[in-house]
RNA sequence: GCCCGGGUAGCUCAGGGGUAGAGCAGCGGAUUGAAAAUCCGCGUGUCGGUGGUUCGAUUCCGCCCCCGGGCA
């Protein structure tokens, strides 16, 4: 029996595309990516996207297709996810969304709040002013528009006091209260979906990540990064938040030795696979099945 | 062999007669339109070993071990 869909969820270098490999083959299935970073182009070696060998064995999709020079976000992606399942299924065959991005997956099953496209001029002050004036500033701003929102918000967390800031300037209501409301872009609700995450041992994911950045620094990571700043994008283009672009630039311009940038990089992954990691415990419900690998290799499932 | 300097957290190091503290690493948590982002919390330790002085030694003294550097 086909599901309609696959879910396969996991920190950054956990195996997830030799098992979406498996798994297309499997079920006959179209990989789709779930990964914030992997649908820019340029940083393949950084961003970890399939190799060309994993590219012939399955059809993929949603890699590298975003362009680097206007913004994408999760409500973008959601879009082009939902386009790729129906064509998917037109085609009787299975999506299998592979990724790391948490909130990608909570945008799948749950969907996301019909918040209206913000201005792209009132977006630009809003960023301009916590750049300029720090969060603090704007989150007194937000305490003046949506007291509630505000108190729910630390003043240092500028991402979410700017997001909560633009929707109440632009619609005047704050943003719990699109929030609140259910929205209709959970495209995988009612249908049979299968879901996974894959768990490493830490100490094993570890070992995996530092070999990782080592070979992807052998394999073209720094030209990677040359290559992405020869483009001079502007500084707000979300590819320079891809886990090395600093690292590798400093070692680029002098200021890190190659084994120092190496550390940073790893350090940086390490870093992230553990945000991850939380997410995926205490994010995710019981209908996601956790795929456990001890040091020895050994794989068990379980109930999340 | 002798003379210096040093041995304190995973790493780099600070401290100093009342069982110790920073940075980095690490660990835990939050997560609704930049999410590889953003934010919150937590020192994890035979202070090289062994004798001695002391009410009390990681700190002072002796001896030993190890690592630098110098003189031979």
């Amino acid at each position: 029996m086909k599901p309609d869909a696959i879910l396969l969820a996991g920190p950054t270098a956990s195996g997830k595309s030799a098992k979406a490999l498996q798994l297309a083959q499997q079920h006959d299935g179209v990989i789709v990516n779930t990964d914030s970073m992997q649908v820019y182009p340029v940083l393949d070696v950084l961003t970890a996207r399939p190799s060309s060998e994993d590219l012939a064995r399955a059809q993929h999709m949603l890699y590298g297709h975003a362009p680097l020079d206007q913004p994408y976000s999760v409500a973008r992606w959601l879009d082009d996810a939902r386009a790729v399942a129906e064509a998917v299924w037109a085609e009787r065959k299975v999506p299998i969304f592979v990724g790391g991005t948490g909130l990608y997956f909570r945008a799948l099953d749950h969907g996301l709040a019909n918040t209206p496209e913000i201005n792209p001029d009132l977006r630009r002050s809003v960023r301009d002013d916590l750049i300029n004036h720090g969060s603090d500033a704007l989150h007194l701003r937000l305490q003046e528009h949506d007291p509630v929102g505000a108190a729910e918000l630390r003043p240092s967390d500028g991402q979410r006091v700017a997001r909560a800031l633009e929707v109440v300037l632009q619609t005047g209501k704050p943003l719990a209260h699109f929030q609140a409301h259910a929205s209709s872009s959970a495209f995988l609700s009612g249908r049979d979906v299968e879901r996974y995450v894959l768990m490493p041992e830490r100490s094993d994911l570890h070992a995996r990540i530092n070999k990782r950045a080592r070979i992807m620094l052998e394999n073209g990571a720094l030209e990677e990064v040359e290559a992405l700043l020869a483009l001079e994008l502007p500084p707000e283009s979300t590819v320079w938040r891809a886990i090395g672009v600093t690292q590798l630039s400093s070692l680029l311009a002098g200021e890190l030795s190659r084994d120092d940038a190496l550390e940073a990089l790893r350090a940086a992954t390490r870093q992230y696979a553990k945000r991850q990691s939380t997410w995926f415990r205490g994010q995710l419900n019981d209908q996601w099945k956790v795929l456990f690998t001890n040091s020895a290799g050994d794989t068990t499932d379980h109930p999340i």
